[in-house]
RNA sequence: GGCGAUGUAGCUCAGCUGGUUAGAGCGGAGAAUUCAUAAUUCUUAGGUCGGCGGUUCGAGUCCGCCCAUCGCCA
């Protein structure tokens, strides 16, 4: 029975449109699940949409239309994005279907029962862009007007029901002693310790003023919080929240993905993520995810990207650079170039152009292209034997191939392409050493000739097995241009073995990235 | 305003508990080579390690202050 592994995107909020930040979350996750697959783990990658909320019922409300519809809507353009970019995600599940609704509603009440969720009364100003209270000395500061929209803070009462985060002060700091890799970067989970020694508070979790969302049970004109709401799809789609008799049990199956590995979320929800979420967790007595990965965000051109200054990565921008460069190419800027670490990251146009020739073109590209010719030109396309048993090279793979899996394991995406990328690098200076090309000149280096060829050939198949989940269309193309062996059926540790290319076996020339000509690129986005 | 970072070669960044000539990738320069997608390989680049002061036999590496940038929070 193969290991379950669980990886999570944020579900992406309905009322934006899909851009580079969604893309990127997603896509990493993806690189992760595709990785994990191929060694044989037997994963599920989730990801979906978050539909309820006073944002997304007034954009209906500006619109004319009911929200479900503008989620509808919206959910599906995400939807679309998933399937353009090839994403393996294993469900979608969004926020206003009855699966999540229901689970919500039973979890809820079961806090309800634990006592870790009562009601309270709220007094304070109330800002109802951000769908958020500020204290009276920060709305005094702000002139009792909203920070972002500049409108009018409202002075509201509520009565509310809280969740008692400040009971689990204890137990998720010593959670966070216990496992320093609980949140990662690891500058990421000492903000929340900061933070958490500030102390913590109960946290409101239903509101009054709307009613878009999901009704809290047994308090009639209660709506659940978008923020529960929306965390609780990690466990409603493993089906955490059934009870047996319920129409949705089946989902139960899928409770052997609990924990979830990891937790991707950008940096600016990780508070939810990290301290809010486990709490919830440890209330409902279930375990924590292993990691909430935090990443941080990409800018443009140096500048941050907002609405104001127009300059998103949107999904026509994406969309052009995927038609010149191809999906893979865009799959390996975002997960060897992006905003992993605790700083941003900037995209430029000429970066983008840089890493493709230098990454694609000059090294993954070409290396696999000497290698087929030289095979097609001394040996008519059949794959030499090789008297050495590979030398040095079952060592370096076996090496190479070890430091991808470690890599992996702790989501270093960098790492593990790198171990990829290194095996295409030590077989061209194996050719530039050993000059296969001139022995080549004289039958009596054939067997010399043979076994160097072999080994690239081996050698190359496994470089491109390790970045498959990268650059999956055209490592494809590898592996079966490359003899054909070790394609998806065959098992882990049968397809990383070095040698696994029968002697004989035809091996072909290929182009896998063609050159992009910088005048054809894709052109910076012009300022205004 | 509170807390926390960061500031190292043109660019992006590594440099654990202080110790001989401060590193990598890309760009630039030079050389080798021709199997390959004008690809590859090798060599090289003399950077006050933000500024000032201090601790120390000795500090990018510790302390203080200052400047700049940024993050989290209020």
């Amino acid at each position: 029975m193969s290991q379950p592994a669980c990886i999570t995107t944020p579900i992406y909020y309905v009322n934006d449109r899909p851009h580079i930040g969604h893309a990127y979350t997603t896509t990493i996750c993806d690189v992760w699940a595709r990785s994990q697959r191929m060694i044989g783990r037997d994963v599920f990658f989730l990801t979906g949409t978050d539909e309820h909320g006073v944002k997304v019922e007034k954009s209906a409300q500006a619109r004319g239309i009911p929200p479900q519809e503008l989620a509808d809507e919206n959910a599906a353009e995400f939807q679309r994005v998933l399937a353009t970019f090839a994403l393996t995600n294993s469900d979608f599940i969004r926020t206003t279907q009855p699966r999540h609704v229901e689970q919500v509603q039973t979890l809820l009440r079961q806090l309800m029962k634990t006592g870790d969720v009562y009601l309270g009364t709220f007094e304070g100003w109330y800002d109802e862009g951000q769908e958020e209270y500020h204290t009276e000395n920060r709305a005094r500061e702000l002139n009792y007007l909203s920070p972002i929209s500049g409108k009018p803070l409202v002075r509201a009462t509520e009565q509310n029901y809280y969740f008692r985060l400040s009971a689990f002060a204890d137990r998720l700091a010593k959670h966070f002693a216990d496992h320093p890799t609980f949140v990662r970067p690891v500058e990421r989970a000492n903000e929340m310790l900061g933070r958490m020694r500030d102390g913590l508070q109960d946290v409101p979790i239903t509101r009054t003023n709307f009613s878009w969302g999901i009704a809290m049970p047994d308090a009639p004109g209660h709506v659940v919080y978008v923020w529960i709401d929306a965390l609780l799809n990690y466990i409603t789609a493993l089906g955490l929240g059934t009870t047996p008799s319920a129409p949705e049990s089946k989902l139960r199956d899928r409770s052997r993905y609990w924990p979830a590995d990891y937790h991707v979320v950008g940096k600016e929800i990780l508070w939810f993520h990290a301290v809010i979420w486990p709490a919830l967790l440890m209330a409902l007595e279930l375990p924590l995810p292993k990691c909430v990965y935090a990443h941080s965000f990409w800018i443009a051109d140096g500048q941050k990207m907002s609405k104001s200054l127009g300059n998103f990565v949107d999904l026509p921008t994406i969309e052009r650079y995927t038609s010149v460069y191809g999906l893979d190419a865009w799959r390996w800027y975002m997960a060897t170039q992006g905003p992993l670490a605790a700083t941003d990251a900037d995209f430029k146009a000429k970066h983008f152009h840089e890493i493709y020739t230098n990454d694609l073109v000059n090294t993954v590209g070409n290396c696999p292209s000497r290698v087929g010719a030289m095979i097609g030109k001394y040996f008519g396309g059949k794959l030499p034997s090789d008297s050495h048993n590979g030398g040095e090279w079952p060592h370096r793979c076996k090496a190479t191939v070890d430091k991808w899996e470690r890599c992996m394991e702790v989501f270093d995406l960098v790492g593990a392409a790198r171990a990829g990328m290194d095996l295409f690098h030590q077989v061209d200076v194996m050719i530039n050493d050993t000059e296969p090309f001139k022995l080549a000149k004289d039958p009596a280096n054939t067997p010399r000739l043979s076994s160097i060829l072999n080994q690239c050939a081996q050698t190359v198949r496994i470089a491109g097995l390790l970045l498959e989940p990268f650059l999956p269309q055209r490592m494809a193309d590898l592996q079966s241009a490359f003899g054909g062996v070790g394609s998806g059926k065959s098992d882990w540790s049968s397809r990383k073995k070095y040698g696994a290319i029968p002697d004989g076996h035809p091996i072909e020339k290929i182009a896998l990235f063609p050159r992009v000509d910088g005048a054809i690129a894709v052109q910076p986005a012009s300022a205004g």
